[in-house]
DNA sequence: GAACTATTTTGAACGCTGTTCATGAAGCGT
DNA sequence: ACGCTTCATGAACAGCGTTCAAAATAGTTC
């Protein structure tokens, strides 16, 4: 035999991986794969669920490896012996922004598949997996000595990593290209740096006097 | 005859949006519309090329009802007499989350819908209506008297709009329901506290020292 | 009103999709 | 060699978006 059942299982999801990036959620099909990958329709339904399982797995993949990438940054700028807030959530950021712009089409598939699930069950693996990236954030915060105890730190860091979050996806909704990548990137280092200067001044989290509803 | 042509057009928009609603974009078939329309699944073809020209349809209908509902919020202030940027940015914010609340299925498929679009043509008449509410918050920081020209002003309406939105939709990812509309409330609060007081301290568009690749 | 033309409505039909499952092939212990 | 289990297969089914020849309807002219 030559490739194990493992083995079949990431060719599948590498398969997988290149279909959602090229062509979106949508051009994510059995016969596609089960062709690419030498095999028939029905073993790809053997190795997994259904087609929805395989997305979920290719997304594990992705936001996996954007842990990785985070964690890598850090570690850099720890190596450089930066220690200065706003240049380590600027790397964080534009770590980020790289990762979206390598995965054109499987990125954007992570969030409608997540979105999706929203409606659906109990949490899973996936948060855990975005509370992670939240952590890094907030570990980050906790080295900037702003008067925060842990909730408002983490409150502040599942803010700004939302907001970041935000310019990118609700960027690549317009057209261009170069010139977008530029305003996105104009548009973190003005929320970088109003956020940090704001956490600085302190008092930022006074109760503001409008609530919804 | 009952019913012009163009009334069947809304009613079949009408249903197409109730339809988004309960399921997302994979709920949006042309033979339930064509049912519940009471015509036939030649006729949805008929008064629209495709689907996707009904989700775009539908996708306009929502995108000025949304404007409208962010006008007005900014009309009552006005008639209250209210001109603080920190009321006036939250006002706009609770609206847009009551916006998003009160479409839960159709307007993560506005999101999804735009995204693919992003790969497509060239700009057109859904543009206008997002710069639209852009030119309000911009409207609103005019109001703020921080020392920004038109472009800075621009730039840092678009970059609050976009954290909003992030956190907005970030936020519907988790699970929860009660205790999310809070944590979303409570990350707009310090969004917006935090971005005020940053623009008002200036120097917020310092050049930062870090650049992506 | 009748006869003719233009327009619109219709739903069967086509090709594609995800998914299932009876069938058969392949491994494995004895 | 035999039975037993496990797995791979692809034809078959239901449902989807979309098309289009034919039928129904509307409109026009005498």
């Amino acid at each position: 035999m030559a490739l194990d059942k493992e083995e079949i299982s990431e060719k599948v999801l590498a398969i997988a991986e290149a279909l959602l990036n090229e062509g979106g959620a949508e051009n994510l099909k059995a016969r596609t794969i089960a062709e690419q990958a030498g095999i028939s329709v029905g073993s790809v339904y053997n190795l997994f669920a259904d087609l929805d399982e395989v997305h979920r797995a290719v997304n594990m993949r992705l936001l996996d490896r954007l842990g990785a990438t985070g964690l890598a940054a850090m570690a850099d700028l720890e190596r450089q012996g930066v220690t200065d807030v706003q240049h380590r959530i600027l790397a964080m950021a534009a770590a980020y922004v790289r990762f979206v712009e390598a995965h054109p089409g499987s990125w954007p598939a992570v969030l409608a598949f997540n979105r999706r699930r929203a409606t659906r069950p109990g949490p899973d693996a996936y948060d855990a997996l975005l509370d992670a990236l939240f952590d890094i954030v907030a570990g980050v915060l906790k080295a900037g000595d702003f008067g925060l105890d842990d909730d408002r730190r983490a409150l502040a860091a599942r803010t700004l990593w939302s907001s970041v979050h935000g310019i990118v996806t609700s960027g690549y909704v317009a057209n261009s290209n170069s010139r977008q990548a530029e305003e996105i990137w104009h548009q973190i280092e003005l929320l970088v740096g109003v956020f940090v200067k704001g956490l600085e001044r302190g008092g930022a989290f006074a109760h503001a006097e409008t609530k919804p509803e």
